[in-house]
DNA sequence: CTGAAAGCGCTTACAG
DNA sequence: CTGAAAGCGCTTACAG
């Protein structure tokens, strides 16, 4: 039961003033070696640590990053939050995590609180009903009251703030030509997030890999409906191969191609975006984009860091994409 | 560029001294009606907030909880912290997050940042290395350190902390007994945990329910063996049911159904620990136990706080249990 | 009902 | 080289 021992105290049993105690401990070449050595030793001694919320009131910060995760079920999520947190370590800064369920009213809250000052930073993924509704004002307001914003991942959208994101667009044009370059030539697309930017930017780079070709194409957020056109995509189209946007759209059409008795790499190959765990142990283990979710959380404290350092001029913005990865396993096997 | 007004500015423009803005705004009886009115309206007007940072100083805390997450990509844990997040949001605590990545080392780490006072208490699962290793001194170091720990999940370990878990055990008690009352003979056990606390709280469940019959164990921490294991009971054994105790030997034992032409549920029904998220898209759909994870987040934070506001007698610890589920999908179909 | 003062635990110009 | 003083932005006994 050691409770914290203080400045204060520390001087009083040295017989100094707490401003040469203070002096000491931080190194200060104000003060001779000896009493730097007697302070450093009883502050050994009784375990002294320096109280984080008074340190930080004086230097005017506050020492901590909020992050603001829109689904933390999602794996990539998730593994952001990792690249942050081991990224922030490094900078002892603490992670305060917020989690918005994709909800617009939520970020909403969640912003307010920021706003009173509660971090020095805001790295943040909008929802999808952000996104939807296209409702930024919250957004505003935290860059009002100066507070540094880093967006990450879900990135078009039109704020002053620097962004990490990933070249969603580029993977699945790459994709795409990957199996046209095999010879498959009917390519198809599932998305359950046709409707919002990731997803868009996916569709995009599919769409211009194939621009001379028809495009087999089963988007819907409703899940029974979806099922409904992958199936018909399968059974009716007979396409070859499938790019899937999402994890619901890729273990979906797994699913519907195990039910239909589609062979999988045989007759149908896909690819799809979801996570390396979960891909390497499906039936058959399937293909997929690798995001390095973690290099995107510890360049977006980067980010964060060279802007409140003031590494970055004032009103111009960063703008960084990491490079996508195409990652092979059993069901592009051809 | 509204830079954040203070107390002190506002009482300047009010002309009345900082005391009794402060008074006003925290609505003490002590200030008249009318200056009150006076004070909240200039306030509202420049959007004050307190500096929490201050006000944390003052009242000796920090409103803020830390939580060590062992792996923040087991969507279980993910889940949990969701929970922990949304009840800390109602008392108005920011949750920080730490992640051990199962390590002792960083887990030592962390707790000594955690013996400085940046949270006002803290929620930890014990990494995978501590459980083995049985090296619990950094966390009796917070102990002394007067910060209240609540173990979550990994409880079976001697701290003097109020714990919140799992009822492992009789999870796989019951979902033995359910395949004993089916007429299944054959029920094996497949774990790639089976060292570490939780892992032998499953088995030891399996093994009570089957304390009359053979047990048809494959257990190992390598996956080359486990599979090797996991085969043998399929094809040679010829189990009938088999229960997994954690997510890789849930995926494994799928993987290698098909791989062997091993039909589920026909010739084979599985129960695995696995996210209800994963099991629902799986091929086929996976029977689970359902541990509740936001439940134990926001269990956890509740002790938490019932211990920080004295609710609890000092010295005597909590320990609650949530009660799983047995969630029936295709691969228990009868 | 209002305000001056002390203090939460630090840091840092400034004086000596 | 050491210390007294001011101050970070608040809250709260205490006096008036």
């Amino acid at each position: 039961m050691k409770s914290k021992i203080t400045l204060k105290e520390l001087a009083k049993l040295l017989n100094v003033s707490v401003s040469t105690v203070s002096k000491a401990l931080n190194d200060s070449p104000e003060i001779s070696p000896k009493t730097a050595e007697r302070v450093k030793e009883l502050a050994r001694l009784h375990n002294y640590k320096p109280n984080p919320v008074a340190v930080n009131l004086k230097k005017s910060k506050t020492g901590t990053i909020g992050v603001v995760i829109p689904n933390i079920s999602n794996s990539f999520f998730a593994r952001v939050l990792s690249g942050m947190e081991a990224e922030a370590q490094k900078h002892d800064q603490q992670v305060i995590t917020y989690i918005s369920n994709e909800s617009l009213e939520r970020e909403k809250q969640i912003c307010d609180m920021l706003t009173s000052g509660f971090v020095d930073g805001v790295l943040i993924a909008v929802s999808e009903e952000t996104q939807k509704k296209q409702e930024y004002d919250h957004l505003f307001s935290l860059v009002d009251y100066d507070i540094p914003v880093v967006v990450y991942d879900r990135i078009n959208i039109d704020l002053p703030a620097d962004k990490i994101g990933v070249d969603d667009e580029n993977s699945f044009f790459d994709a795409a030509n990957f199996f046209r370059s095999r010879g498959v030539e009917k390519i198809g697309l599932a998305s359950a997030i046709h409707h919002v930017g990731i997803g868009k930017l996916r569709i995009r780079g599919y769409e211009k890999a194939l621009e001379d070709t028809h495009h087999y194409l089963a988007k819907s957020s409703k899940p029974a409906d979806l099922r409904k056109k992958i199936k018909s995509l399968f059974t009716k189209d007979k396409v070859e191969a499938l790019l899937c946007t999402d994890f619901e759209s890729t273990i979906m059409a797994t699913r519907i191609a195990y039910e239909e008795k589609i062979k999988v790499p045989e007759d149908l190959k896909i690819i799809g975006y979801i996570s390396k765990e979960v891909a390497e142990f499906l039936t058959p283990s399937l293909s997929y984009i690798e995001q390095h979710p973690q290099e995107v959380g510890s360049r977006a404290v980067d980010l964060l860091n060279n802007r409140l350092e003031g590494v970055y001029e004032p009103g111009k913005f960063r703008e960084e994409i990491i490079t996508t990865s195409l990652v092979h396993l059993e069901s592009t096997r051809f």
